[in-house]
DNA sequence: GGATGCCTTGGTCGTTCGCCCAATTCTGAG
DNA sequence: CTCAGAATTGGGCGAACGACCAAGGCATCC
């Protein structure tokens, strides 16, 4: 029982939960050391001692959190139709206030990707299993082409989280009804090809 | 024809255009007066000149951009099926490559929006008007629910720009089948409810 | 009980930030 | 030709930044 290494290890925690915070309050870029060490309740210089560099406790902290909410919004989805797992993982989202934390991590961090080759690799992965998920998923029910059905139906997970970002209305009760037969007119229209 | 006043006219204007360009590369909280200037190739403190502060020339500029790119988008839907117009604001989409300049302005904005409330009522109102673009021609289309739809389109469109930069593959053939008949598997197998 | 690590503190270094402003250049009106 | 005024320059202000480091605890082992 090393409590000075416990200690450590529970100071590490505190900077990586204090990071997730400040990106989603202030943006990937404009989160200090200062602030995320007076966040963490500790002193500046223990970032520089726990991590290599503050991009590399970013980097972490993002990618954790990121297949933290990959696995717990597939985590209930094997044993549903589409239907109900659609309705499931909207629940879920529905669950977050109009602007909240966990949605702008996400963006947050998609966009931070781009611009670094580490944390691409990384988020690319989360992005992968979110979809394998889905895809298992989807074919075990039947939907066609699964694999662009969920991908697909990931980004537009995203989208919904970022477009409900500014208009706090757009909750479940409105995107379910849409999602079952997107732009899928009533047959009796003849589509053209 | 007062040259001095179209002078300034111009290096306002490029200073807009800077700001576009560095939004896009280096995120919004990470662009500078300096590098600003320097982009447009005008001395520092003409920012402060033109402008009344930093956040408020990127306002402007984001705002501005935003809505050509609404109404480029859906300029040329109105004579257009549901699935004819799909196919044209997708293709319209593949134009830029996977980690193209106008994707990430629209995301980086989004989330500036979050942080920042005049940014959050201007890029609300160009939302609403690409909103209610869509929702006439959907309307005019007989899809049902036609303003439930046309936001659900319009998250995921932003949703695929947004995971297009991570994944250059999320392109028009892999996104537009599915759209036509998300997750609505064949009829034969009875759908709950 | 002294020595050996890991953990933590608090400060410094050089750089860059947004904003401001005195001084300078330039131009169109009288 | 003169001059008022708009446009522009370049430097200065205090503050905050990322990274770094000497110095000091403090628990654990000989």
């Amino acid at each position: 029982m090393t409590t000075t290494a416990q200690r450590g290890e529970q100071v590490r925690t505190r900077l990586l939960q204090a990071a997730t915070e400040l990106i989603s309050e202030r943006g990937w870029s404009a989160v200090s050391t200062r602030t995320l060490a007076q966040r963490a309740g500790v002193g500046p210089g223990l970032v520089h001692y726990h991590f290599t560099s503050l991009q590399a406790l970013l980097t972490e902290a993002a990618t954790q959190t990121l297949h933290t909410i990959a696995e717990e919004a597939t985590a209930h989805l094997a044993q549903t139709t589409p239907h109900e797992g659609l309705a499931l993982i909207l629940g879920d989202l529905d669950r977050y206030p109009g602007d909240d934390p966990a949605s702008r991590l996400v963006t947050e961090t998609y966009l931070a990707a781009t611009r670094d080759q580490d944390l691409r690799r990384a988020i690319t992965d989360v992005l992968n299993l979110l979809r394998r998920h889905l895809t298992t998923w989807l074919t075990a029910n039947g939907v066609p082409s699964p694999q662009a059905t969920a991908a697909t139906l990931a980004a537009t997970l995203d989208g919904v989280m970022l477009h409900r970002a500014l208009d706090p209305d757009l909750t479940a009760p409105t995107v379910e009804p849409v999602l079952r037969r997107l732009l899928t007119p009533d047959d009796h229209q003849g589509a053209p090809r």
